[in-house]
DNA sequence: CAAGTAACTTCCTAAAAGTAAGTAAGTGCG
DNA sequence: CGCACTTACTTACTTTTAGGAAGTTACTTG
């Protein structure tokens, strides 16, 4: 099924640690179709607050996993796109999804969705700008 | 490179909310090398509480991803294994495993290794010509 | 039957996330 | 000019989640 995996490391800890903080997964899987300005990102998420969006932004930041690019044109913007090692994530947010078709049921849009699904299942009708 | 990732969709948010919670992809690492007991994994991950390990133990449980048998022999103990929800997670963890291999720098084994977690470097703040 | 072990639970505090309103730079318009 | 509007965040405050440690239950061993 599955021969070995590596051994539990601090590297692996790390990285379950990153992965392991609310919405890193979601703006990752969002970053990896392209660049997106921060009110893109808000708004295709659409349930994440502006305060934790700032903040993981910069978390990503710091780890080295995208970049913010402010571009200082007429209409002040600013952009984050992966970095290599942002891009490279690409894999885990593949098997992520693949998981996810595989065994995760959408509940009904209507009714009491429950638990950890019910915020997520709420969140983000899928919008996007096109650029 | 990669364009054939699934849109962002309820059944990947309910994915990421679940892996986006504290410990969940390190207890699921450990559970693919096989059964383990809440001691055992208390003892393996080393910081969590175990408070908090019942408590993702009861979240994995509800979704499905693993089973807790409970063993009446003599000594009475309780074993948690991955169910097929949960060994279908293996890729997830597995490519998590090998990004974190790649990219992340163990920091200085010598010394003192503070937190597995190295809590959000907090990086240089950005400025914007704040009062 | 006191002490020990395994598996949790409870209580309390600390850190993280949610909510909403506020700030700052820049454009656009009367 | 100056007031409205937009984008990109911050700040202040509340709620939820996580951490630490002691307590509980069930059963075993000395």
């Amino acid at each position: 099924m599955h021969d070995d995996l590596s051994p539990l490391c601090g590297r692996f800890l790390t990285a379950a640690d990153l992965l392991g903080r609310r919405w890193t997964g979601v703006i990752l899987r969002i970053l990896l179709d392209g660049p997106r300005r921060f009110g893109e990102l808000t708004e295709a998420i659409g349930t994440i607050s502006e305060r934790v969006l700032s903040e993981r932004l910069k978390d990503l930041e710091a780890e080295g996993i995208i970049e913010r690019h402010v571009d200082v044109g007429p209409p002040i913007r600013s952009e984050y796109r992966l970095t290599q090692k942002g891009q490279d994530f690409w894999k885990v947010i593949d098997e992520l999804g693949k998981w996810a078709e595989r065994w995760v049921e959408l509940p009904p849009a209507t009714g009491s969705a429950k638990g950890v699904a019910a915020k997520a299942a709420r969140a983000a009708p899928r919008k996007r700008k096109t650029a």
